[in-house]
DNA sequence: CGACGGGCTACACGTGTGTATAGTGTGCTG
DNA sequence: CAGCACACTATACACACGTGTAGCCCGTCG
């Protein structure tokens, strides 16, 4: 069960370098990687900073372990949770509570600009690109639409402060998860768009696609205004 | 039209003082707002620090008005959208690439902290659960169901930056907007759970929230650990 | 018992930050 | 022309940051 695997790592999760790791990984998520300071996670932990130093050589190493141990240990939990089948659909395995800390941090880790969070975040749009495959899912471009559900999924824990705000309870404890996870079944069982909207839409794209006469900018080239609209699809 | 809009400020915008923000909303947007520095933001306008505390007064009131700035524009801009028609629906009028820069910056913003930023998060709640109650839909939880489709929404500009390395396209652009586009109507148009699967998760939710022992756990205390598991559905 | 090694702390250093202030040029007004 | 308001720059200050180093405490082993 997912209290035996916490259970396993008790007696070193004592050792004040697991404290340490512990604490950056909460800060980190919640700060971002440079707003949470060495000295920050240190006091956290209950430690000097210099013993930060000392376990993990550098913050930059130090991002790297907690990196390592949240893609650990959420693989550990999607595994036990899907052997247990507590979770019906594997939609809500990524919403779990316990699962859901880790993804807060890797969302951020990777926002932040990590490279192993990166990697697992295109390993898993090649996983969801296969899994459309065998579903026999028919998608108009099916690595936009997997990323497209990949990173909406990723506001969830990006944003996941301000979803607990306006839902009143924490969504990582299970009155908050609840409600949130309600609103996600929803959301996944309802379609939003008809048929002849959608339809609609595509060909207003298509259109788009072919007849936009500003394609000439293109992303390397940094505009000099803001808001400028060469985005206009007239 | 829409450079009608960013026409009329075209002489305001050649300022200093224009060039500065835009110069901020960009970086805000890119780095967070601790992340860009008042030195960045002015070598980006090419101004001196000194000028941007002389314009603004304070980091934190340049945040502010680059808030205000924001959120008018993207006012604007939607009813433009809006009145032209270009537009079928109105979940595409948020991903419009003139939209998405603004958007983007006010994503960052809020997860960074601002209250003017929050305000308009709820804002827009408030009318989407409106919408909802308009449109007849009945969901169980309406205000779960807006806010995590907000929030998810939301990932669209967070992570804007993972979408376009994985579509091979700036989403700003037309080359990767109308690709994300695409996958949004997919998205949007399909419903991925069945309503036996929903039936059943909605059950297996209601068992957890009434079933659990593990609420006695606010979130008001904070965890000693970060994996603990209190929040194990069992 | 004495030496050793690792967990751990205290403190110093250089850098980048937001902020503050003094000063420069320039165009408009009386 | 004198004076002044204004946009703008240069420089300084205090502070927090990541990093580096010296040293303390204490259990272990020869």
């Amino acid at each position: 069960m997912v209290a035996g695997a916490s259970g396993d790592r008790a007696a070193e999760d004592l050792t004040a370098r697991a404290r340490i790791r512990d604490a950056a990984l909460r800060l980190f998520a919640e700060r971002g990687i440079d707003g949470a300071s060495i000295r920050d996670i240190a006091a956290e932990a209950g430690v000097s900073s210099g013993l930060v130093r000392h376990h993990f050589g550098s913050k930059e190493a130090l991002r790297d372990a907690c990196d390592s141990y949240a893609m650990d240990r959420l693989d550990e939990i999607r595994g036990e949770l899907f052997r247990e089948g507590h979770i019906n659909s594997g939609f809500m395995i990524e919403t779990h509570p316990a699962v859901m800390r880790l993804q807060r941090y890797l969302a951020r880790s990777m926002m932040d600009g990590s490279d192993r969070a990166t990697a697992m975040f295109d390993r898993n749009l090649r996983l969801g690109e296969e899994w459309i495959a065998q579903q026999g899912i028919t998608v108009t471009d099916p690595r936009a639409y997997m990323g497209v559900m990949m990173v909406m999924q990723m506001g969830l824990f990006t944003m996941h402060e301000q979803l607990s705000r306006v839902l009143g309870a924490d969504v990582r404890e299970t009155e908050g998860y609840v409600r949130m996870a309600r609103g996600l079944v929803d959301f996944y069982s309802h379609a939003l768009l008809s048929p002849e909207i959608a339809a609609e839409l595509h060909a207003t794209l298509e259109r788009l696609q072919h007849g936009s006469p500003t394609g000439g900018a293109r992303h390397t080239a940094r505009p000099k205004e803001y808001d400028d609209d060469r985005g206009d699809p007239r």
